[in-house]
DNA sequence: CTGATTGCAAACACTTTGCAGCAGA
DNA sequence: TCTGCTGCAAAGTGTTTGCAATCAG
């Protein structure tokens, strides 16, 4: 049997360290409207709900997490709704999704903040949120290599904690 | 309705730039036999052949398309036990993961092989995979600051390749 | 009014697991 | 011989979808 598990504890631990501040309903609201009308949909008492849970994650969530949590927390919204809006929020450009195993999806509000790359630990499973100017550079000179123009990346490094036992769990 | 898909179209389009000669299969065989004597797991045909199969690969495959294809090719080997080995393989540290959608599991060797980032095409969703010794070291940057060690790193940049409309389908 | 939205439950797709018989070492 | 392995089919999980009732604009 293999020894250890082969890929991350199961809830990375969201805490970051370079804490941002949460981004304010309002101005997102706002944006999201306007999406919305662009869109011809609609904004609906449910799409609220969630944009405002939304917003007041420090950093990653969970997709099913979010849909139980509001629910314990006595709003009645269906799982199938909080899926639907997440992907509108997504295309709205608030949200982005961030893939971290094949399990769950997770998500992040990127709408007034920064911090997008992840280290991670393996021994531990926490998550440490930061942002790279240099990366920006590498990323921009990589597209120019090729031809491209960037959009985006998602940047996951993997790493032993000081705490950690360092064992070498292997990540992919 | 949203008016574009969100992700990657379903398959990412393997083959790469930075073609890599097949890492050749008697060695990896070696080391995975190592690694089965050491865990004290036995050597089978079906496993043989599923490492046979995987060495064949120029880049990154499905997990459910492996499974497919070896059937197809009339081998007689259970879905059940290319999963499992697939897992086996990671552990030999001849295969990693790679975490591109919440669909499905994508691998790729990385034994004898560099080329382990992606640029990959948010049009028409193929993958370019490059190595680059610059996001090496950002990496090792990163991890000192913070303390860490690094063990790895998945970097997936997303962008509009020079043909593609350009049409701004976002990606995460 | 009309078309989008919601909740529900059923459908889905990929992956994992339990089990009985098989087979490396 | 003694474990571990295999295939099968069933179970699991997170996510998506069809549908009738409901609601925003």
């Amino acid at each position: 049997m293999a020894n250890e598990p082969r890929v991350l504890p199961s809830v990375p631990k969201v805490p970051n360290e370079a804490q941002q501040p949460l981004t304010p309903y309002e101005p997102l609201c706002a944006i999201f409207r306007r999406y919305l009308h662009k869109e011809k949909l609609k904004f609906t008492p449910e799409r609220a709900l969630i944009l405002e849970a939304v917003l007041s994650k420090p950093g990653l969530f969970q997709a099913e997490a979010l849909a139980d949590e509001l629910r314990k927390t006595g709003h009645r919204v269906s799982r199938a709704t909080v899926y639907r809006t997440l992907n509108h929020l997504q295309d709205a450009g608030i949200l982005k999704q961030v893939f971290f195993d094949n399990k769950q999806s997770y998500f992040e509000v990127i709408a007034g903040r920064q911090a997008n790359d992840y280290l991670i630990c393996v021994d531990t499973g926490q998550v440490i949120e930061f942002s790279s100017q240099r990366m920006k550079q590498l990323r921009e000179e990589i597209c120019r290599e090729h031809g491209f123009e960037a959009v985006s990346h998602q940047l996951h490094i993997y790493g032993a904690s000081p705490q950690g036992r360092g064992q070498g769990r292997r990540e992919t």
